[in-house]
RNA sequence: CGGGGAGUAGCGCAGUCCGGCUAGCGCGUCUGCUUUGGGAGCAGAAAGCCGUGGGUUCAAAUCCCACCUCCCCGACCA
């Protein structure tokens, strides 16, 4: 192909509208434009690195057994409703009304209309294991899109779903897809890390998420580097050292203070002069309705999934002021331990012997010298906080990381929870009617791309893995209006394109050496043939690695067979 | 949805506080000549409902009101 022809348009300013590294240079390249918030247009340059990425998705989910296939954006809302996820989803779902007067849904997933197929198409256990998948664009309505193509209003996920006889079957499938992902990854050269993840809104057990490491994520992971335990920061238990002394015998007498404005755990530990680990935060929640007080070191944060577990209990969410007041009797930002007639739960760390400071429930009011079991009883201790880059790792015990990560794939063991409203079932080998057990797979392709870039760029631009480059090679003749320079560009270019070699002819005219230099090396291509007048003298051309910026001389009629052999050298 | 910021030529911005504009600058674009190994030089040119609507005023990019859009932080979210 051939640069004039292919709608490459770069630009050498920073965009306004980008904040992330791989946004700017996603539009500076001419990959991408925006539409609107959210909604992003592929330019030639971008359409090929995604086709590039959809084509290794496919050819792993082939070969791991999986069948494509192409389902509607356009979902009736019945569908959601049947099982229950109208309402868990909200405001996500894009929904509207067609002239027939029909609730319709722009599909933020498939499991409904997935399940439904099969559910109509499968009758025996005769039929199953089945894994089904699509490449094809979604929609959320997000609170705020950001980071342009890394959380996107529409964006393009591969979703697989897996039918199975039984649980064991599943376990087979989810390997196979887990297996899947990895080389997907590794083939598009992403330092992926597989974590233990929660399962959220999509229920079920089991569930992993692969997370790109990256300063954008939006998520947090923990990862050990020495036994490469890895987990999702909602999921990863904190080891409690079981040596602490524990229930402390009284220490000095309990005393009240005057903290007039200071609610924050930041103020009083401020104003107090005291450490921020010396703090009783007490967080009063609204457990399946019903109140209670979690209790966690001033220097520690929450973590609801894991105190949801703990307490197996289904939703929580921290109270408002008016329910604050009532439980504590003392206004918002003051709440203490003491004297609290609902359920105290407290982290583990509380247990240590010391003397606390903690909220009055007195308005602009705290208390010193708090001790647990002398000045106030907890129902019971559990790991309710998130593990932090001072804790040990739950497997080997050395140290862990908190690191921030994008999310690239998502995996999930579903059960039955799709199956059974949908009335997805088989007759097994006995002639019983049982549910089949699923399991989801999602890809964010765009993501692929963005984390991509992300983690390859210099100063100059985009630097391409083979795999994911829109062309493996572009020629740039430096001078066109010489007549040797423009006959050889066009010959090695006939040439590799012959070869089957993915290049592109950097052929506009007028345009200043250094541009097209600036030009290749920003959009990123992994080679760049540089033919010009002096190295042609001596018989040679010019071949550079992007990556590297080596450069290296090759005689003319060599040039193809050794560019052939770089590209197919090339990693990844 | 809460807080903050911004909308002026294709892109990036100045001008707005303190009304006087016939609206500038850089890049890009177009024409011509020159140039050609890291974003070329000279000469000329085109290109703006100053986000939208209303108001104040002799006069509005500038002041007032309303709305729209975008970005950032937060809450929320697969």
């Amino acid at each position: 192909m051939r640069w004039s022809r292919s709608f490459i348009p770069t630009i050498k300013e920073d965009p306004q509208e980008a904040e992330a590294i791989s946004h700017k240079l996603m539009v500076r390249a001419g990959l991408i434009r925006r539409l609107t918030a959210g909604a992003y247009s592929y330019l030639p340059m971008g359409f090929r690195a995604l086709e590039k990425a959809q084509k290794i998705i496919s050819e792993e989910m082939n070969a791991a057994g999986a069948a494509q296939l192409l389902m509607p954006a356009l979902q009736p809302i019945e569908l959601w409703e049947r099982t229950g996820r109208d309402k868990v989803i909200g405001d996500v779902m894009i929904r509207f009304i067609d002239r027939h007067g029909r609730q319709i849904a722009l599909g933020p997933t498939h499991e409904e209309v997935v399940t439904d197929i099969v559910a109509h198409e499968v009758r025996s256990y005769k039929d199953l294991p089945v894994i089904l998948y699509q490449i094809q664009s979604k929609f959320r309505d997000e609170i705020r899109p950001r980071f342009g193509v890394v959380r996107s209003s529409e964006f393009i996920m591969k979703d697989a779903y897996s039918f199975d006889v039984d649980a064991e079957g599943l376990e087979e499938s989810y390997k196979k897809m887990f297996a899947a992902y990895c080389r997907i990854f590794e083939r598009c050269a992403l330092p992926y890390v597989p974590v233990e993840a929660d399962s959220g809104m999509m229920g079920g057990s089991v569930s992993h998420e692969f997370m790109v490491p990256s300063e954008i994520g939006e998520d947090r992971i923990a990862v050990c580097s020495s036994c490469k335990y890895s987990a999702s920061l909602e999921v990863a238990p904190v080891v409690h050292n079981e040596d602490d002394p524990g229930m402390n015998s009284a220490k000095d007498v309990l005393g009240e203070v005057s903290t007039p404005g200071s609610s924050s755990v930041k103020d009083v530990s401020a104003y107090l002069k005291v450490k921020e680990s010396d703090l009783i935060k007490t967080l009063i929640f609204k457990a399946d309705d019903i109140p209670l007080a979690v209790l966690l070191r001033g220097d520690h944060d929450a973590n609801e999934t894991k105190i949801k577990k703990e307490l197996g209990i289904r939703t929580l969410s921290l109270a408002d002021a008016a329910l604050v007041e009532k439980v504590t009797g003392g206004a918002m930002g003051f709440s203490g331990p003491l004297g609290l007639s609902i359920p105290v739960y407290a982290d583990n760390s509380i247990r240590e012997a010391k003397n606390w400071v903690a909220g009055a429930n007195k308005k602009d009011t705290h208390l010193v010298n708090v001790c647990n079991d002398r000045d106030f009883k907890v129902s019971k201790f559990i790991d309710a906080r998130l593990i932090t880059g001072d804790d040990p790792c739950p497997k080997c015990g050395k140290k862990i990381e908190v690191k921030n990560a994008v999310e690239i794939g998502h995996t999930f063991k579903l059960g039955t929870k799709y199956s059974e409203p949908l009335g997805a079932g088989y007759l097994d080998r006995n002639g019983v009617q049982k549910p089949i057990v699923m399991g989801c797979y999602g890809i964010g392709v765009n993501r692929i791309l963005a984390t991509c870039i992300e983690t390859s760029h210099d100063k100059d631009g985009i630097i391409w893995p083979k795999s994911l480059a829109p062309f493996a090679v572009v020629v740039i003749p430096l001078n066109r209006d010489d007549a040797e320079v423009s006959r050889i560009s066009e010959k090695i270019y006939a040439e590799l394109l012959r070869e089957n070699v993915e290049v592109l002819l950097d052929d506009r005219d007028n345009k200043s050496p250094g541009v097209k230099f600036k030009d290749s090396d920003l959009v990123g291509f992994p080679l760049q043939v540089i033919i010009g007048k002096k190295s042609l003298e001596n018989g040679k051309i010019e071949i550079k690695t992007r990556k590297t910026g080596e450069k290296s001389l090759v005689d003319i009629d060599m040039a193809v067979t050794c560019i052939k052999k770089m590209v197919s050298n090339a990693v990844s």
